[in-house]
DNA sequence: ATCCGGATCGCCT
DNA sequence: GGCGATCCGGATG
């Protein structure tokens, strides 16, 4: 199924209450946009991960661990935000996918900044190329501000939301195994434009 | 109460 | 290419 959605505009529920790896697709070229502290940074989205549901050995929400505190966004509707800490120093977006109660989410990879380049920049720490400032899940949430705070917030609006894109050519969608992870460690999950220079590897 | 291991990154060599 | 940072969720006792 596809849902098309007009350039700029938040994608409706039904956009993201689809299969986790349609929505992963569906994602590269929209832009992922924070308005916080009062300063709005945007990035449009290169590179994602789906993790499609409790037989997903990989997901937070595989069976095998069930519904907790830290995953419960993931139960949530689709079109929310599931926000959590990495190895105790980093924040990762993900965008939950599916009907309520089925546990799934799109983690967002990289993105090309956009807008609010020199906030992206002194929220990195001031001294960063371009090419670093949101080139992986750590450094994209620390570029956009995104923290704890926005975990289940629904992203149709500020402070955190998404913006269909103009589209991208399905021949520049390049598929693979899913990063940082051990189980299911083949799956072919992870997405990226084809030769994009702001993708994470 | 304690232990283990991460959906990562930056700095070092 | 390696390693330390630094915290928490989940498992085990």
């Amino acid at each position: 199924m596809t849902v098309c959605v007009p350039e700029g505009a938040a994608p409706p529920r039904s956009f993201y209450c689809r299969p986790a790896e349609e929505v992963a697709r569906d994602l590269l070229g929209a832009v992922l946009v924070s308005t916080l502290d009062g300063r709005t940074t945007a990035g449009r989205i290169v590179e994602t991960e789906a993790y499609v549901g409790p037989h997903d050995p990989a997901s937070h929400a595989a069976a095998r661990v069930g519904r907790t505190a830290r995953n419960a966004a993931m139960f949530g509707p689709g079109g929310t935000a599931y926000v959590y800490r990495s190895y105790g120093i980093h924040w990762c977006v993900n965008v939950v996918t599916g009907p309520e109660g089925y546990p799934a989410a799109v983690l967002i990879r990289a993105l090309e900044p956009i807008e609010g380049l020199a906030v992206m920049r002194e929220r990195r720490g001031g001294r960063c190329a371009d090419r670093e400032l949101a080139r992986g899940p750590g450094r994209l949430a620390q570029a956009l501000g995104i923290s704890g705070a926005q975990n289940g917030v629904r992203l149709e609006g500020p402070p955190l939301w998404i913006r269909a894109g103009p589209g991208v050519d399905p021949a520049m969608i390049e598929a693979g195994p899913r990063i940082g992870i051990r189980h299911a460690a083949d799956w072919p999950l992870r997405f990226h434009l084809r030769g994009n220079p702001w993708v994470s590897r």
